[in-house]
DNA sequence: AATTTGACAATGT
DNA sequence: GACATTGCCAAAT
């Protein structure tokens, strides 16, 4: 039910592999999510555990509010951002 | 009950 | 690359 969707969603975040990142709408596509905006929802309200540094919107650039910690915590991992962009096309989670 | 808001995306101009 | 439009869904006001 909808409380499924929203242990999926935590469990695709959950499952992306340290040193690489996935897009709101790849997680919103492998966990079945009628919409990305779920995606930001669910980490909004219950991303505290979960990493959502490796979530980042569909052009490579995360959140506004939390890009240069989010670049922090990705730069840590071993994931290196092009100032507020990240390549995609290198990090990007595929299953 | 209706509108707005928000960790978004895809497409067109 | 910037800006506007449309689709999307739940929670807050």
């Amino acid at each position: 039910m909808d409380e499924e969707l929203h242990e999926r969603i935590r469990e695709v975040i959950a499952g992306v592999p340290v040193g690489k990142v996935a897009t709101y709408g790849d997680i919103a596509s492998i966990a079945g999510a009628p919409s990305p905006r779920m995606v930001g929802r669910v980490l909004s309200e219950d991303g505290h555990d979960l990493p959502w540094q490796r979530i980042l919107r569909a052009n490579g650039t995360p959140a506004p509010h939390l890009a240069h910690r989010q670049l922090e915590l990705l730069r840590a991992e071993g994931v290196l951002a092009d100032g507020q962009r990240v390549n995609l096309r290198t990090y990007r989670w595929r299953p």
